[in-house]
DNA sequence: AGCACGCCGACT
DNA sequence: GTCGGCGTGCTC
């Protein structure tokens, strides 16, 4: 008798153990996924990690309900990536499964409510039962969650439905029952065969003399006979020999009519085949037609990269914008690829666009899959199955999650923007950084890894100069186009001499006005999304705050709301200030979608876009917002940071920042890393195959060492301030970061928490532990937060000090009065 | 996570 | 007296 140990897709630390019937025991294996029965009533998907015989011990095991995979779904080198991950991120494996396999792939069951339609409907009912059991005649099935739903909208008739549904239960007017639902449905295509009495020749010629009088059937039919290859009669007697017709191609001119009349006479027949919705490799082109030669320097950065990774396993590819790194990528992928080896290309989400999955197609064909969030869930399975297959995609171009998916030959890891912070996933758990993850799929495969950018992240750039990373620089812009000017100015000083136009500097506008008359295109930079950043009341300085959350509500007029844009609650614009009665409530400070307006006030002819995350939703909002500025159809970009990543306009002339404060001054240790990378990365798109750009940065500390830096893209200059900074006051890449995060409704008990916390960690990492703070934001969604800093030196015992930081934990948590909080890590924060 | 159980305050 | 809120503990 064999049993296996599953993870669940919860955040459950322990596996559990199920019995496996004997109708599938033997084809169970590790990595595959089992339908287990969890709970009263739940049922999930998971995942087999170990078979072995039952242990004696083990009294009432449960039975698994099916097998779901022949084949594992997981390979052991990708389940080993989740041990690492579960471990080294502090969480558990059933975080890494939720975070790891498309939905598609993780089954879960959902209660469904059955009517019974030989209940006795004339039984005294109260009113509330009548309007469920009205809701449930009209359609007899219907999943719990839906009913939640309309009971919601249905107000007062439908308080309580859950109260309903069990009183209605027990007097049998409805059953429950839970079914698993399957998401992911393989796409189909009708396709058209031949009934299984006219598959003889014999019968075939038959048919001909009977269909004498009817031209439009016999076309059709020798249509069909041509297309599936039918010709010799061992084929039509083995209908696997058959070519497999679609219907749709079967019927270019033909008429419906003579179809709907074979298939009426019981000569053929449809049926539904299954599928990719992703593409095969069945148009394989030549790898080598489509390259552009590189250009010298390009040429010269990859035989580098190539050198260096004859020594070392990684390589940090240090170009500066638009210095066609891309390229110099698709030379490398190419090559991998005919040494047979497949390769994962990382970007962050921004950045894969269409515009480059187009570029990288041109060359890879259908040897490239693409795994991004935001595509259909069923295709995200299917690139995952295909990987799985014996003809996997070559070249995976992908989003964080890509790296969980399966590799059977993985030569070559190239993590593009590698500084990008979208790299780590904050919420929720497993807060992993992908390009590390990378790494470490990488080295578990001895495949190499190149990290880009062209603005460095500490951390790699420590690496290379430690010697651990190859560095190779490539400091020519493809085309030998200059980088752009970048003009500063003192918004403070403007601001005294009265010459700003509200965010806007006379310099800003006059460099927009002339690139207007000179149909160049304009980039603008602000950080901060909505209308504007908070409301205030001008009498008495009043200010709207999340009821959940400790932060000022942002102020959006399109939907005309103000959300918290920590819990994503609105709430209504107020007309009349709540302490003093005021009617002067106005909205302080510039969010994107004020800068917008202002811009339309001051060039009405303009056509002006705003790229935010209200504004991209959508992939094809998204890509609509960037297509339409591509081909000139928009003036002028708004946008936060996403107008920063790498995309590549041929006509930006003028880049603004409006505000380059908000980013220095956040409290945090990275705040000019950040600053450097964001402005140094937007001013990049100026100038672009074109004259030299001009960015104009608005500042009220023009001063500041990294406002020079960004000038003169000195990024050595930054990199050795920086680490001066980061040595004196110990923080990475000189020692590793934990944060540790509580999280309880009562203030008290937090603090108390807190403090107890930090006393257990003290006793065991001494100074090493800072805090406890309170974040910037201390209340998220009804819950008091406070964090302690764990600071580790680079040689210390990791994997002893995360085992002690689960003992502090548990010991915490067993405390009565600690019960109801909650303990998360980020490891490594960003 | 999701669900049942059990304990306390606000209503018939 | 019961309904229903939430805190607590368990799931092979």
């Amino acid at each position: 008798m064999k049993c296996a140990d599953v993870v669940l897709p919860l955040p459950l630390a322990e596996t559990y153990t199920y019995a496996l019937p004997a109708t599938f025991q033997e084809e169970v294996q590790v990595g595959c996924r089992l339908i287990v029965p969890f709970g009263v009533k739940k049922i999930y998907s998971a995942i087999v990690v170990a078979i072995h015989e039952v242990p004696p011990s083990s009294v009432r095991l449960k039975e698994a309900i099916e097998l779901l995979d022949e084949h594992p779904v997981l390979l052991p080198k990708q389940l080993n990536l989740w041990r690492w991950i579960a471990d080294y991120y502090l969480c558990t494996l059933g975080e890494v499964y939720k975070a790891a396999m498309p939905s598609g792939m993780k089954l879960e069951s959902e209660s469904v409510v059955v009517y019974n339609p030989d209940f006795d409907s004339s039984l005294s009912l109260t009113e509330g039962e009548r309007w469920l059991l009205t809701i449930m005649e009209e359609r007899q099935e219907q999943k719990l969650a839906d009913l939640q739903k309309i009971s919601a909208s249905a107000g007062e008739k439908g308080k309580g439905v859950l109260k309903l549904i069990k009183s209605l239960l027990a007097k049998g007017g409805v059953t429950m029952k839970e079914e698993v639902k399957r998401t992911y449905r393989p796409r189909t295509v009708n396709c058209v065969r031949l009934t299984e009495e006219f598959l003889s020749e014999e019968r075939l010629r038959l048919l001909h003399e009977e269909l004498g009088r009817s031209p439009r059937q016999q076309e059709l039919l020798s249509r069909y006979l041509t297309l599936s290859e039918a010709s010799a009669s061992l084929r039509l007697q083995n209908r696997q020999l058959l070519v497999e017709v679609e219907k749709q191609s079967l019927m270019a001119n033909q008429s419906e009519a003579a179809f709907r009349a074979l298939r009426d006479r019981g000569v053929i027949e449809v049926y539904q085949k299954e599928v990719l919705r992703v593409g095969t490799n069945a148009d394989l082109i030549s790898l080598s037609s489509q390259l552009s030669p590189l250009s010298e320097a390009q040429q010269r950065a990859k035989d580098e990269i190539d050198a260096h990774l004859r020594q070392r396993n990684v390589c940090l590819l240090h170009g500066v914008t638009s210095s066609g790194k891309t390229e110099v990528y698709i030379h490398l992928i190419r090559e991998a690829i005919e040494r047979g080896e497949q390769v994962l290309y990382l970007l962050p989400e921004i950045v894969l666009t269409a515009q480059l999955v187009e570029r990288l197609r041109k060359v890879f064909g259908e040897r490239l899959g693409v795994y991004h969030s935001k595509y259909p869930d069923a295709e995200r399975v299917e690139v995952w199955q295909k990987q799985l297959s014996a003809q996997p995609y070559d070249i995976i171009v992908g989003v964080r999650s890509s790296v969980f998916l399966p590799f059977h030959r993985l030569g070559l890891v190239i993590v593009d923007e590698e500084h990008e912070t979208s790299f780590k996933q904050q919420e929720p758990a497993p807060r992993y950084h992908a390009r590390n993850v990378a790494l470490v799929l990488a080295q578990m495969y001895g495949a190499k890894s190149i990290l880009g950018t062209a603005t460095p992240s500490l951390e790699s750039y420590y690496n290379a100069q430690q010697g651990k990373y190859g560095l190779v620089s490539l400091t020519e812009r493809y085309g030998k186009v200059r980088l752009p000017q970048i003009q500063v100015v003192d918004i403070a000083e403007q601001r005294r001499k009265k010459m700003m136009s509200g965010p806007f500097s006379p310099d800003l506008l006059k460099a927009m006005r002339e690139a207007l008359e000179r149909h160049e295109q304009i980039i603008l930079f602000q950080n901060r999304r909505g209308f504007a950043p908070q409301m205030a009341c001008h009498d008495c300085g009043w200010t709207p705050r999340c009821t959940n959350c400790d932060v000022t509500l942002t102020l959006h007029k399109g939907t005309r709301h103000m959300t918290c844009h920590y819990c994503g609650a609105t709430y209504p614009i107020p007309v009349q200030c709540p302490n003093c009665e005021s009617h002067e409530l106005h909205g302080m400070g510039y969010g994107t979608e004020r800068i917008e307006d202002n811009i339309k006030e001051i060039f009405p002819q303009a056509r002006v876009a705003r790229m935010d995350l209200d504004t991209t939703r959508s992939r094809a909002a998204y890509e609509h917002i960037i297509s339409d500025f591509q081909h000139g159809r928009t003036d002028i970009l708004v946008g936060t940071q996403m107008v920063t990543k790498g995309l590549d306009f041929e006509r930006v002339s003028v880049v603004g920042i409006l505000n380059a404060d908000t980013m220095m001054n956040m409290p945090d240790f990275r705040s000019y890393e950040r600053s450097f990378q964001m402005m140094t990365q937007v001013a990049g798109r100026a100038g672009r195959r074109n004259a030299q750009g001009l960015v104009i940065l608005q500042t009220r500390m023009p001063k500041e060492s990294v406002i020079r830096q960004i000038i003169h893209n000195d990024y050595t200059a930054l990199y050795i301030g920086q680490m001066e900074e980061r040595k004196a006051f110990n923080y990475p890449p000189f020692c590793r970061l934990i944060y540790i995060y509580l999280k309880h409704k009562d203030e008290r008990i937090i603090m108390s928490l807190a403090n107890d916390a930090a006393r257990l960690l003290r006793q065991v990492f001494g100074s090493r532990v800072l805090g406890p703070d309170s974040p910037s934001v201390s209340r998220v969604q009804q819950f008091h937060i406070r964090k302690l800093l764990l600071k580790l030196e680079l040689q210390a015992p990791l994997a002893e000090a995360r085992h002690r930081l689960r003992q502090v934990q548990s010991h915490l948590l067993a405390q009565p009065q600690y019960r109801s909080a909650l303990v998360y890590y980020d490891v490594d924060p960003v």
